[in-house]
DNA sequence: GTAGTTGGTTGAAAATCGAAACTGACTCAT
DNA sequence: ATGAGTCAGTTTCGATTTTCAACCAACTAC
């Protein structure tokens, strides 16, 4: 993993951790109910070396545990924590970007609305206003947590 | 790249596109305004070779395009297109919870409201409802792209 | 003409990945 | 109780990627 000595971004930890190029499939996976070694592995067509270190990746990382689901023989299933279910946003913000824009619109899985069946937007909402942000009006300053350049920033 | 035959769904083709271990910092930091080679390149540490190869995918993609900022000598840097500024939910999720939970909740970088200075939120948004949606109250279904297995799935 | 900047290219070493073979603990059928 | 099968890995090794350093070309400034 990059080591730098003064990471200054969320964005960049975050990715230190989970930004390759297997391990957001794999916790897709288990967001669908994949769960298990041998079905993430076919499902996915990785490797079973890699599958098992980016596993005890997230594992280390308390994004996933390990759980059994039988004795004699143990086997254990792969479940996200809560650290690892609030990840759901940023697996719907590129699934949405990758209907729109990879795939022509044409989403090859919708996610709907429980109660009316509309398909989902993702939006950066404001909690104090109770509305959803537009891009234009979003600004950045330096948080409690390090403080970042003097850049124009806009995400 | 990962070759499936039948890639049903967004989130890989996405990522088959910009999941690798760079290509997301590097799109932050166009987001950020820093869009000149080599300012990427010493920003992030990354090799220039791969810096080169991943912009080049990046504007064969039309994620980003390359204009010329000055002539004598014809120098250029990396805008985001529509496409790629699309990819700003994305970042932001990454980066909510990274701040949450890899920061500690001590966000280096917060995002605000314009308007009221309240740090944003990344929210699942029902457009006919007009609410924000708990990952709890989310299903998923085939779309028209191309449907995918009957797994239960929440994302 | 010398040095400096920007935006690269090239090549070799090091790290990582992928495919296949192998293992161990157990079940189930005969 | 022998043999085949499953699941969840580990090991090995060749192929691919990444990194690091050097080099290059176009131009500016001195």
């Amino acid at each position: 993993m990059r080591t730098q000595s003064a990471v200054e971004c969320s964005i960049q930890r975050t990715l230190d951790l989970i930004g390759d190029r297997w391990t957001l499939l794999i916790l897709r996976d288990l967001f669908r109910g994949v769960r298990r070694f041998s079905r993430i592995q076919e499902d996915l067509g990785i490797a079973k070396n890699l599958l098992t270190d980016r596993l005890g990746t997230l594992v280390d990382a308390d994004i996933v545990e390990k759980v059994p689901y039988q004795d004699r023989p143990v086997r254990h299933e792969y479940r996200l924590t809560e650290k690892g279910r609030a990840l759901s946003p940023s697996l719907l913000a590129l699934m949405r970007w990758g209907d729109r824009y990879v795939s022509g619109g044409l989403a090859p899985t919708e996610l709907v609305h429980d109660e009316c069946g509309t398909r989902l937007e993702l939006q950066p909402w404001c909690t104090t206003c109770n509305v959803p942000v537009a891009p234009t009006d979003i600004s950045s300053r330096p948080g409690p947590g390090r403080h970042i350049g003097t850049e124009e920033t806009r995400v």
